[in-house]
RNA sequence: GGGCGGUUAGCUCAGCGGUAGAGCACCUGCCUUACACGCAGGGGGCCGACAGUUCGAACCUGUCACCGCCCACCA
């Protein structure tokens, strides 16, 4: 290991002193390269437990990843580095699922880019969190018997950081065990020192740009929160309430007006009665007035074309204070805002001596009872509809005015849809594009205040009337500051440049901004990605990332949601106890799509198998001399050792073209193929047959392992430093080099040997011939096995004989197999049957391929291509029927 | 109310114009000295319904039916 980090420290200081200058950069990481660099032992530790000792299992892999992530870019190259900013988890906050995925999906771009030769930055750090956190803590205090309020604000703060040393951050050594190569060493979280910088250099500026403003508007009050919340964090949910019919009298006596409300309390704020102009019914009423009852205000009766004349009576009560198009119309006709709720969640005096004090709901009843004894109630009726309840506490929001802090999107959001619409940003899938756009064309103000202490403050001050927008309090005395914090999105929106030390122009922002990817879930497309689009473009006048990839979302088993409330959830850490953190990323890459998927176990178990799988074939290769470190690929003694070659080079290829597409769902299944199908099952094979060299074997192991590395960290790290002639992490391993091109010689030997090895494994299950026992074949091939002879008797169990036998006849695409086996064995009736259904298949085929080129439109109209391959269908159809008719035959059909 | 996505083998999902696929589960053989967390072989699907386009449709178009998600200021 020794030997590892001097080359690890040798290449650095190449490759670092080489790089731009980047100071700072160099001796960080040569600090870290020569003091910090766990030990090759720490990086790869294995918990062996006794089973897998006794029973000579692999290991189960649950170690960490290297407390730093290695560059092993080459400046030279000068390509711009690969740059990765993780979505910052909740300080507070355990991994889960969503976690899992998305790290283990960015630990595979960063891995494989790093592996190319990218220089490679993963952003690390955590998010302050401002009401998940505060929450966590108040409620830390009631089970103390205390309160926020009786510690007051300087003290609660102290104890939230407290807390956030004790308990913060655990996620950062979950994504360890999880592998993920994170710049560890450079973590950030969102209220540090220089992080805070960032935030109030932001807010001053928007509200210099006239883009941050103060103003008495309608916000989404969250009583249980006690604080004013955003548009994004309110949920309409379905609430069946009643919906009453109230007389309201006409002030002249001649009548009366009735609206319909399911907020009888809300009345107590009328300040008009608003009718469409267009309504026949009403139009004579409009500049008359009505007289509140309970209240005896008398309020002006208006016309205005947001009333629908075909919803209950065409007449709508007016409370400016307390619903959003009530507060729109009561703007447009300058109507009094009368607020009867409070922000305490409670009914106001305004709403008069009878009902202050009450809930809300308490208010809506004593009022329905009031109204009642007045005999001014006309109608009730049950009624559903969608009503805003808070996604932070799950209190029902009150809509009310409220003086808060605002920021005008507008502006921020031209160029943001821009960049998508032009393609600077692009979204996989693609759809998710469509989605982001036509939020950001219906953008409306962000209220970015909120009532909480855990958070940036507003870098706000006051003094008396006057407003001062800056980092620090004006000179002189008696200016206070606004108590109010920011919302959270609003300091992750900063992320990708304020993680990099801007406002400062240090040499990381240089090199790291703008990011290369983003990888999250859907449902923070508007709270933070489009945040982050319109940040960047403003700040740094560059886009955050050039591509933007949503991740599916694992649900529950049963398809509901994860969630810890709902008892759903599964912890990813426990898998990685039960599994290892490789099968729980692979399992976990293997599951995702892009929709929707509900989490299966067996996934996760395949992983493991796949574990599993590298580890013996590994042990198998060492054991046969395989090695690893080839300078240049070894030459292919066989036809095997080419073939296998020619697999690995596809699969290269198409491995590539998956990650650059996202698709890590085929990713994972197209190694896991390689793995199994072509390597395990059939090219160990055939070296154990002495079918393929060691030399090539152990080269292509290591290729193998070098592509299967980004996904499964440990195991191929583990099974790379077992191999003779390794050096080095796997991680910083070059790229895996293609063994050889295409070879069609090879690729199809082995074809044609596949295939007459599988017809016999085949025929001998039917015909209940022992695994054991070698039979005598004579091939009537056309000299096609003439090639893989030898691998052919190994494989299945054969003796060749040149002079033709007596027995059954096995058919393969390129002739047929004669085997010295007396068919009586097999059961004649069923063996029959079987054939005779094979032929009609065979049949059904053919007339269907011959319809085709009869039909002249097709042959006419259809490409060339496909007409051809309609006509060798029907060549390869014919033989086989006729090989079939022959088999029929033999057995006495 | 508007939009998006889904409906394919018992289960979880691929496939998205030219003979229906994978893993798991199931059945049948094998402890073949890398691996029984394995190997070999096999059964199983009128691709939600209906109509249309096409020489040809799981795949394109339309309608409908369920399921899920997002957005939305009709009291």
């Amino acid at each position: 290991s020794d030997d590892a980090l001097t080359a690890i420290a040798d290449r650095a200081l190449e490759r670092e002193t080489g790089a731009r200058g980047l100071r700072s950069i160099v001796e960080a990481a040569l600090m870290d390269v020569m003091f910090e660099l766990p030990s090759r032992d720490d990086v790869i530790k294995c918990a062996v437990t006794r089973d897998t000792i006794e029973r000579g299992l692999p290991p189960t892999l649950v170690t960490e990843a290297p407390d730093r992530q290695q560059r092993a870019a080459d400046p030279a190259s000068g390509r711009p580095p690969y740059v990765i900013a993780i979505p910052p988890p909740n300080v507070t906050g355990a991994l889960h699922m969503g976690h899992a995925l998305n790290n283990s999906i960015q630990d595979v771009l960063i891995r494989w880019h790093r592996m190319a030769g990218f220089e490679t930055e993963w952003i690390c750090g955590t998010d302050h969190a401002g009401i998940a956190t505060q929450a966590q803590v108040e409620k830390a205090l009631v089970r103390e018997g205390t309160s926020r309020r009786e510690l007051g604000r300087a003290a609660f703060l102290e104890r939230v950081w407290r807390w956030r040393e004790e308990y913060g951050g655990t996620i950062i050594g979950q994504l360890r065990r999880l592998g993920c190569t994170l710049d560890y060493a450079r973590e950030r979280f969102t209220m540090d020192d220089g992080y805070a910088r960032a935030v109030t250099r932001v807010f001053v500026a928007l509200y210099e740009r006239g883009l941050i403003y103060r103003d008495h508007y309608m916000v989404n009050w969250d009583p249980g929160l006690g604080s004013a919340i955003s548009d994004l964090e309110v949920e309409e949910r379905e609430v069946t309430d009643t919906l009453w019919s109230i007389a309201y009298p006409l002030a002249d006596g001649a009548g009366e007006l009735v609206v319909a409300t399911v907020r009888p309390e809300t009345m107590l704020g009328d300040t008009a009665v608003a009718v469409n102009p267009e309504d026949p019914r009403h139009r004579h009423l409009i500049g008359r007035s009505v007289v509140l009852p309970l209240v005896g205000r008398e309020i002006p009766v208006i016309a205005d074309d947001y009333v629908r004349t075909d919803f209950g009576t065409g007449c709508l009560k007016v409370t400016p204070a307390h619903d959003p198009n009530d507060f729109e119309i009561g703007r447009r006709h300058g109507l009094p805002a009368v607020p009867v709720i409070g922000e305490d969640g409670r009914m106001t005096p305004e709403a008069g001596e009878r009902y202050a004090g009450l809930t809300p709901a308490e208010a809506a009843a004593r009022v329905v009872d009031d109204l009642r004894a007045q005999g001014l109630l006309r109608a009730e009726e049950p009624y559903t509809h969608t009503v805003p309840f808070s996604h932070r506490s799950g209190a029902r929001v009150e809509p009310l005015i409220s003086l808060q802090w605002f920021c005008d999107m507008e502006r921020l959001a031209a160029p943001a849809i821009e960049v998508v619409r032009d393609g600077t940003v692009r979204f996989t899938p693609g759809q998710w594009g469509d989605v982001y756009l036509r939020w950001m064309q219906e953008i409306r103000p962000w209220c970015v205040s909120r009532q909480l202490w855990w958070g940036h403050q507003l870098p706000v001050w006051y003094r008396g009337d006057e407003v001062h927008v800056g980092p620090e309090a004006p000179a002189g005395e008696g200016w206070e500051r606004d108590p109010d914090v920011l919302d959270t999105w609003f300091s992750s929106a900063l992320w990708p440049f304020a993680t990099l030390g801007w406002p400062d122009e240090t040499p990381e922002l240089r090199a790291f901004y703008p990011g290369s990817v983003l990888s999250t879930a859907r449902d923070i497309i508007f709270l933070w990605v489009a945040r982050m689009v319109m940040m960047g473009l403003e700040f740094r006048g560059e886009v955050p990332f050039r591509d933007v990839y949503i991740h599916s979302v694992i649900q529950a088993p049963d398809g509901r949601r994860m969630s810890k409330s709902l008892g759903t959830g599964i912890d990813p850490l426990e898998l990685i106890d039960e599994h290892g953190a490789d099968a729980l990323r692979f399992g976990l890459l293997l599951m995702s799509s892009q929709q929707d998927v509900r989490f299966s176990a067996e996934k996760i178990r395949q992983g493991r198998q796949l574990v599993t799988k590298l580890w013996n074939a590994s042990r198998l290769v060492v054991a046969r001399g395989g090695r690893a470190g080839h300078a240049t690929p070894p030459e292919p003694a066989t036809l095997a050792d080419r073939w296998m070659g020619a697999r690995v080079a596809a699969a290269l290829e198409e491995a590539g073209a998956l990650v650059a597409a996202y698709d890590f769902s085929r990713l994972a299944k197209l190694l896991y193929e390689l793995v199994f199908d072509d390597y395990c099952d059939w090219y160990l094979e055939l070296l154990k047959a002495d079918e393929g060299s060691p030399e090539v074997a152990g080269d292509l192991l290591e290729q193998i392992l070098a592509l299967v590395h980004p996904l499964m960290p440990f195991v191929t790290e583990a099974c790379w430093e077992g191999m003779p002639g390794a050096a080095g992490l796997l991680a910083v391993h070059a790229p895996p080099r293609p063994p050889h091109g295409r070879d069609a010689e090879a690729e199809a030997a082995i074809r044609d040997l596949q295939e007459a090895v599988t017809a016999l494994r085949a025929y001998r299950n039917q015909a209940d011939v022992p695994p054991r026992e070698t039979l005598r074949v004579h091939a009537e091939d056309g000299g096609r096995l003439a090639p893989t002879a030898a691998a052919f008797q190994a494989l299945a169990r054969v003796e060749l004989a040149a002079t033709p036998v007596d027995g059954t006849i096995v058919a393969v695409p390129f002739g047929r197999l004669h085997v010295a086996r007396a068919a009586a064995a097999i059961d004649m009736g069923a063996e029959r049957a079987r054939l005779g259904a094979e032929r009609e298949r065979v049949e059904a085929e053919l007339r269907r391929a011959e319809g085709m080129l009869a039909n002249e439109r097709f042959t006419s109209r259809a490409p060339a291509h496909l007409v051809d391959a309609e006509r060798a269908k029907v060549t390869r159809y014919t033989a086989a029927r006729a090989a079939l008719d022959e088999r029929l035959a033999a057995l006495g059909a």
